[in-house]
DNA sequence: GGAATATATGTCAATGCGTTCATATTTCTT
DNA sequence: AAGAAATATGAACGCATTGACATATATTCC
C-alpha cells in the first residue's frame, strides 16, 4: 500500500535533497496565487497595457471599486504591483517584468 | 465613486479591446492552478528530477497515496502530467516543458 | 472648515479547495 | 479463483478565499 518500489536508490536520494524547502514551496505558491484567480488576471493583463488608477481599473474592467482595492491590496503584498499616490488618486503598475514573462507562459501553454 | 478619471480613450479602448475573453480567463487560471498549491508544487518537482509511480511519489515526499492521487488526477486534467501504465504500477511524468519553465521563473522571482 | 472624491478597511456570507477515511477497481501472482 | 498490491474514486469535514456591503481614511476644492 505504501512501499517505495521502482527508484533507484540514487534518484531517491537525489529527490529527497533536491526537494524544496518548505519555506520556499510556500514563496513558491505565495507567487503563483498571484496568477490564480479570473479578477486578479484582468486586473494583471490590464495593469500590462497600462499603469492606472484604481478608478479607472474598476470602470474599464466592469469591477467592484471595493473587489478591486482587496485584490491590488493582496497584488501589492505579493510583490506584483506597486503604486504611487498623486493627490487623491493612487496610481498601481506592474511591479516587475516577470509577471508579464509568466502570462505570456501562460497563454503560451494555451496555445499548446 | 466610480468615475473612469484619467483614462485618455485611446488606451482606455485598447485595455478594453484586449482584455482576455472570459473563457480565456478561466484557462489561464486554470493553468496556474497548477502551481499554487504546496502538495502539487511538491509532486512538480520531484517529477521534473524523475518520473515515478504513485507509491514512490508518495514514499519520497511523505505524502498520503490518496492525496497524491487526487493531485495527480487535477495535474493530468490540468495538462501538466501524462502516465504510463506497466502492470499494476503507473508511472507519472510531465507532460509539457513549460512547466519545469514556469517553476523555473517562480524561482527567479523569489531571487529578485 | 465642510463637502466631495478617491481609496482602503472590517466584517461576514458563500463558495471552493484540499485532505482524509472508507471503499472500489485493476492487475499480478500462485 | 483467491488474495495481495497499486491505484483510483466518493463522500465529508475543515479551512481559506472571494466578493459585497457598510464604513473609515485621506486628500482636494470651494
Amino acid at each position: 500500500m505504501e512501499n517505495a518500489l521502482l527508484l533507484d536508490k540514487r534518484t531517491q536520494n537525489l529527490v529527497e535533497n533536491c526537494i524544496l524547502s518548505d519555506e520556499i514551496l510556500s514563496e513558491l505558491t505565495f507567487f503563483f496565487t498571484i496568477f490564480s484567480d479570473k479578477t486578479r488576471l484582468k486586473m494583471l493583463s490590464a495593469l500590462a497595457i497600462s499603469r492606472m488608477c484604481v478608478s479607472d481599473l474598476a470602470g474599464v474592467l466592469s469591477l467592484n471599486q471595493t473587489t478591486v482595492s482587496h485584490q491590488l491590496r493582496l497584488l501589492k503584498n505579493l510583490g506584483a504591483v506597486d503604486y504611487e499616490r498623486n493627490g487623491k488618486v493612487i496610481t498601481y503598475f506592474l511591479k516587475d517584468e516577470l509577471i508579464g514573462d509568466v502570462l505570456l507562459k501562460g497563454m503560451e501553454f494555451l496555445g499548446t
